[in-house]
DNA sequence: AATGAATGAGTGTTCATTCAT
DNA sequence: GATGAATGAACACTCATTCAT
């Protein structure tokens, strides 16, 4: 049982390493479970015991990193005082994310339109978090009064598409370098915003 | 001959139509010819008399709206004076193309990440045109000095995951009225990028 | 009338000859309507005016040479006196046919086997104008008894296989000079054959 | 393994023997996967972890029993002392193949005009062994002078024409007690090319 | 738990044939 | 008569999934 779990966990891991790297290169419906299996380097078979099939593989590493992102970015906003260091803080979490595994970042920003529709209503996810980041700002004064998925938008917005050039070569280097300008450019954007509606 | 050439338009309308709605609900590999066919109203085998397969489908429909609007894009980079008339009308020129075919504007987002490769490398984009835009105004001093394809991140940015938080219904209405503060957000990003530089 | 007649004839004519030299290259099946109708420099429908199908197109062409074949061997027969004579013409005749038109030739050869069991029961074929002159000869003691399939066996087997060596470039020039070498081997096997029963 | 080894022989062989019945009959092009594969008992896709496809089935099939008889007749040419044993086995082998497997062998006469070009250049085949006995006896001074190619096609010729006949019902009864007269007949042929030459 | 052969439904595509013009 | 767009029934092939070993 204890070895059954080791070799367990190393069939995940490899698993999901070739997954993610299959999907973020040819996307979900372009990869065959006969190929995840053989990058991978196991059978199709064995791949069954650990998930319910092709579309569940997805699920899995879709849902967790994007959960993970959604806890990780709430934990920015408990531990970060006023809106430009929440801000801050969240590109820079964003760009460690993509220079740490461009492919999983890869991978999320394609399968998002497949997958986003399969999250619960009740979840919390990094748009809820970066929406009412903007909300309390609002609230305290910050910034002007704004939608807050407006300004979500806004800020994602500077983010993810930068991370897309990057993807197609317009962009090159590390992204975490340029982090406290997208911040500072995401903040100028949703101030706008706010002065817009004025 | 006419005659012929009228049901032929007939034909690659309605396919073009069926297409691009099926296309952006269930991505381009999660639809069949047999869908397209019956939702278009014709034959499968009509559909391979104006296209190639399905891909050469889905390529004629993503590459056509793609080139167009680089087109429009540069038309308005030619019409308009300033930095910030040229953003202005962009980003009206972008909410027009989303308010008057959402559809086909989400199938441009989900598609992009398969078929963007295909673009001739020679090809004017609407990332060109726009990158290009932030270029001139580095050079006339409209703005500090910003990497071209960093500020059309930026500025496309905005735009684009505003389109896409309205497509998963996090905001609502129109997308037009929003586009003067959408401007404005995407030029302080800009502007704010430039800062940053120094 | 007439002039239909004339225009009809220029179809037939173009399709026949574009039909045979791509049924010879690339087997019926491997050949569409379309490409012989191209080839032809005529409409596919049009093609439906004159044949009832492909298949309607293949069987004539096969069957009108075929029969005329078997007709002209048949006049051999009546013309030439003895055995000698008669294998001496119409080993010389298929030579000639194979050298005025060797994509007819390899036509026949190869739709044979799809073909063949079209033929009526009652009609006069090549094999038998061929086996009846071994049976006559049989019969006047011109050679020793024999089978006259077995003697048409090996008459048309020298025959044709060297004509399928030439098609596969094993041999080379034109086949008449070799019909008089041809005749002799083919009477040789014949009343090799006889002797053998012996 | 072993078992699965076992199971693979199986759906081989099976389809094997349902695939040469099913193409001497109806020709390559004439039988459908579908059509095999229920012959054969198995699901259309088993026959996929076999084969490439239709083409690399028909392909297999052929240059196996072709490549296999190549070798067979250059066992006999290297066993047999002169021409005439060497012809008399050769026809002799060409009649045991036929009446063992006579399914295999319409097969490969009517699939030669389509899968022959894809034999490599440099293949030793049938044609080349008989070929090369007829040059042998040449050289040694046993018949005439005669081109090789045109002497194995009397060889040839008369034996495959009699399988033909034999095949469209011309002829009756097993194809091996005619191996002797074939064989005389055929060497009678190549001697009467030789004398032709002088 | 792992394997990989077998399944069978589903896909894109072709093509002989029809028919409105 | 001629055209060629439209049809729709095939076809070869793929692949997620199952299951005997």
């Amino acid at each position: 049982m204890r070895l059954v779990g080791v070799r367990a966990v190393g069939v995940r891991a490899k698993v999901e390493r070739a997954a993610v790297e299959l999907f973020a290169t040819h996307g979900v419906e372009g990869v065959s479970i006969g190929e995840i299996a053989a990058a991978a380097g196991v059978s199709q078979g064995a791949l069954y015991r650990h998930y319910r099939g092709k579309e569940d593989l997805a699920w899995n590493l879709f849902s967790t990193a994007y959960l993970r992102t959604a806890v990780e970015l709430a934990e920015i906003r408990g531990r970060q005082p006023g809106f430009g260091a929440r801000v801050g803080a969240m590109v820079g979490h964003f760009c460690a994310l993509y220079d740490r595994d461009p492919a999983l970042f890869r991978f999320m920003l394609i399968a998002q339109h497949n997958l986003l529709p399969r999250v619960r209503p009740g979840q919390r996810t990094p748009v809820d978090e970066v929406a009412e980041t903007v909300g309390d700002a609002v609230r305290t004064g910050e910034i002007a009064a704004v939608d807050p998925f407006a300004g979500a938008a806004a800020i994602l917005g500077v983010i993810l598409q930068t991370a897309v050039f990057h993807i197609y070569g317009r962009l090159e280097g590390a992204l975490s370098p340029r982090a406290p300008t997208l911040a500072r450019a995401a903040i100028a954007a949703v101030e706008a915003l706010g002065r817009a509606a004025t």
